[in-house]
DNA sequence: TCGCAGGTAGAAC
DNA sequence: GTTCTACCTGCG
């Protein structure tokens, strides 16, 4: 199926969006697993001129791949909304084609925001890789993201897992949180896990207003004001969401408030008000911007 | 070897 | 209410 929709499909799988780690490239070809009706299902996708070749045909399936990649969204109506600001109008030109990358399973991205917090792209996508290895069922050749009941019960560390299992050598535990690399965050994982399997529904939180998600993710442990923008905006498509980190603040402050230094909680409130439904599409072109521009280098000093 | 970067939790102001 | 510090890991 061709999907006529302009997307920089590299550009926005490769972004970062705290939704997922990247899909797997083969060829020119990037390609996931996806729960569709409770099964786990292939999705190939590839740019084709200035359309998407989608290897499914059928409706739910094609509604599905929409989504993710966000392909109903008018760029060339936002590329216009950017064009009218001054302080807005070079970022359309460095960031063409790019698209939010909406979270298949909402709980994956949950797992992955607060995975992101206080942590490096790479690192965090290593992490959840290696949490779909050790918990996830897998399919063909691709693991899909173990649920919130099952990751409820991983163990925390080596300690834990060579406390209650009949492993010999405590060098050998590896099917433990801390074993994925997050750190600090694994009880704050495992305790989210819990929530979300028997106190939080997930179709629940879609909804809500955005204010009622915000303030109900700020209850879950690691969670903080831009881990839940980030829930909300990559896995659960609040657009109006305008996730803060000290990179958005410098990049606002710079283009806004004469290099003035604001705190993160102003920079947020800042772009929720100036932005509107368009903040989660700011955010995301700001943050690239500033990357491709050499902005960021020059804030950094 | 160590200093640094990065959001949140919890404590202190 | 706002500000400070510790937290864990990989990188330079």
């Amino acid at each position: 199926m061709i999907i006529d929709s302009p997307i920089n499909l590299d550009l926005t799988i490769n972004s970062g969006q705290t939704s997922q780690p990247p899909w797997t490239l083969t060829d020119d070809c990037y390609s996931n697993a996806v729960m569709l009706d409770g099964k786990p299902t292939v999705f190939k996708v590839k740019k084709s001129g200035n359309c998407l070749d989608f290897n499914l045909d059928d409706e739910k399936a094609v509604s599905k791949v929409k989504y993710i990649f966000d392909l109903d969204y008018d760029l060339n109506k936002f590329y216009k909304y950017l064009d009218n600001q001054p302080e807005l109008s070079e970022m359309s030109g460095f960031c063409k084609g790019l698209r939010l990358f909406l979270a298949p399973d909402p709980f994956e991205c949950i797992i992955s925001s607060i995975c992101s917090a206080n942590n490096s792209i790479k690192r965090w996508t290593k992490s959840v890789s290696d949490m779909k290895r050790k918990w996830g069922k897998q399919h063909e050749n691709y693991c899909m993201f173990p649920q919130s009941n099952v990751l409820a019960k991983a163990y925390l560390d080596d300690e834990e897992e060579f406390n209650s299992s009949d492993i010999q050598d405590i060098a050998s535990c590896e099917n433990n949180l801390k074993n994925c690399g997050v750190g600090y965050r694994a009880p704050y994982m495992r305790r989210a896990s819990e929530m979300f399997t028997d106190e939080i529904h997930l179709s629940e939180i879609f909804k809500m207003s955005y204010d009622e998600a915000f303030e109900t993710m700020l209850e879950v442990p690691g969670v903080g004001p831009k881990v839940a923008d980030c829930i909300l905006l990559y896995g659960f498509n609040f657009r109006e969401a305008f996730p803060s980190d000290v990179w958005i603040k410098r990049i606002v402050s710079h283009l806004y408030f004469d290099g003035k230094d604001i705190s993160v909680a102003k920079v947020r409130e800042f772009g929720m008000e100036e932005f509107g439904k368009n903040a989660g599409y700011v955010q995301l072109y700001m943050f690239h911007y500033a990357r491709m521009s050499g902005l960021m280098k020059k804030l950094k000093k």
